[in-house]
DNA sequence: CTAGGGTTAG
């Protein structure tokens, strides 16, 4: 007969009797499968595919399944979801695979899950490699958990993998995440083998720490050193000038990037943008955000936000009306924005109805920043009653930055009665802040109450007086 | 056998 009727891999009985593993069947038969996983563009294929496997027994190859997985952890059309399964019903994984999920789990809404994942890895004694790390350590960096940065530097030295370039890389960038600045620049420093890509991690990390002159001074003996920075070093060092007040500096990188042709996207006019308009320079920074082809949110964040920082209030409220034209949506970056211009100009009325279409138009729920800025806006306003009820409404617990914003409107306003509410909140979650004591020590002062004033003395221990800064300025201490 | 890092607004 011809053609020849195609031969069964192995007998149906095998297929959906549940019994055990079916013989397997020669690789050769369907040498294509795992290749068209690669080519896969929708879950639907993905999962016809996933049969095939399953019904030629495939599946049991570590190489097969991964092509799997890849596509679901990783592509944009995958499902993560999906990958967790197939991945728990593959047995004993290699090390790829855990790799592949790690990664997936870092780039998740809730990275911590890449931590706990690889906690599990270690339990069932399977060995990290060098690209488990930076998976890993994006996953730290990205949860709520970016000390544990440190830990997996342990791990590192541990099974010697701290030569890797991207393992040092994760590691720098982990440690600048956590604050702890210092450590990140003596294992950038004791890597002698650095790229460009390290040394815009340690720029950025110095940048994004508010330790902006670091940043500039590092920049600099990174151009020294002869690398030429792309656009990832420049949007950073942009940044960093912002930051700083560095606007000469931020000038002669917009004319080196002029010079050198230097791809201008949307993130590098954004931050230049933001480096105009933070540093005074308003109508460059118009002039650059008005010839911009292609602006998304985070670059009318940094025109309103830089406008508010400079008082220009009328000007972030007319920006806000012709943004809301558009067919962006603001986020909680631009209200603070908008906010702190009220705030500034006083505008109590728009600025309370702008807080309440947070929600009720836009679906955005104020955060803690919304409510500091609206505090301080009620507070300068004298309303302080109503910025100690707002507070009293919030989710959370006040924090130091949005009790002191209302303490300061106390001073202003000689509200001794509230002040002393604050300074009790404060002390609960600051035993050591003797700067309220002192705050609260110089508005009785001020209101002629001298008993006060050394009864609070009694309270702080002398000892602690010493090292108290400010303590002198009290008015009541002669 | 397969894979990886750095970038904009607060």
């Amino acid at each position: 007969m011809f053609p020849p009727k195609r031969p069964t891999l192995f007998p149906k009985r095998y297929l959906y009797s549940g019994c055990a593993s079916p013989p397997r069947a020669p690789k050769s038969a369907l040498p294509h499968l795992s290749l068209l996983a690669d080519k896969c563009i929708s879950m639907t294929q993905l999962k016809q595919i996933h049969a095939q496997m399953i019904v030629t027994s495939r599946i049991s190859d570590h190489f097969a399944a991964s092509r799997l997985l890849s596509f679901c952890a990783l592509s944009d059309s995958g499902d993560i979801n999906y990958a967790i399964k197939l991945f728990n019903i593959t047995q004993d994984p290699n090390i790829f695979m855990w790799n592949i999920l790690i990664r997936a789990l870092a780039n998740s809404p809730n990275p911590s899950r890449a931590v706990f994942l690889y906690i599990q890895m270690r339990r069932q004694g399977v060995c990290p490699n060098n690209h488990t790390f930076p998976f890993l350590l994006k996953g730290c960096c990205s949860s709520c958990l970016p000390e544990s940065c440190m830990q997996v530097h342990t791990h590192v030295l541990k099974f010697g993998l701290e030569l890797d370039l991207h393992v040092v890389n994760g590691l720098v960038r982990g440690y600048c995440v956590s604050s702890h600045l210092s450590s990140a620049r003596r294992l950038f420093d004791e890597f002698s083998e650095r790229d460009l890509s390290i040394w815009t991690t340690m720029i950025t990390g110095y940048a994004q720490n508010f330790c902006a002159i670091e940043a500039l001074v590092l920049f600099d003996r990174m151009l020294v050193e002869g690398f030429e920075p792309n656009g990832s070093t420049v949007a950073s060092v942009l940044s960093a000038c912002a930051r700083s007040g560095c606007l000469e500096l931020g000038e002669r990188i917009h004319a080196f990037m002029l010079e050198r042709g230097v791809q201008m996207g949307v993130i590098l006019g954004t931050a230049l943008v933001h480096m105009y308009a933070k540093n005074g320079a308003i109508s460059m920074a118009t002039k650059l955000f008005d010839s911009m082809p292609e602006r998304n949110i985070a670059t009318w964040n940094a025109m309103l936000c830089g406008l508010a920082s400079h008082g220009h209030a009328e000007e972030v409220l007319a920006l806000f009306r012709k943004l809301e034209k558009e067919d962006l949506v603001p986020n909680d970056v631009t209200f603070v924005g908008v906010l702190s211009a009220c705030c500034h100009a006083g505008l109590i009325d728009v600025g309370y109805k702008i807080f309440n279409s947070m929600k009720e138009v836009y679906g955005i729920e104020p955060k803690i920043e919304h409510y500091g800025c609206m505090v301080d806006l009620l507070g300068r306003g004298g309303k302080l009653v109503e910025a100690e009820e707002l507070i009293k409404r919030m989710a959370w617990k006040a924090d130091v930055v949005i009790l002191g914003a209302l303490l300061a409107a106390c001073k202003n306003q000689g509200n001794i009665e509230i002040a002393e509410r604050v300074v009790k909140d404060i002390l609960a979650l600051e035993p050591h802040n003797h700067m309220v004591h002192v705050v609260l020590s110089n508005m009785f002062a001020e209101a002629g109450r001298w008993q006060d004033v050394w009864r609070l003395r009694k309270v702080m221990k002398v000892g602690n007086l010493k090292k108290t800064p400010g303590w002198s300025l009290v008015d009541g201490d002669k």
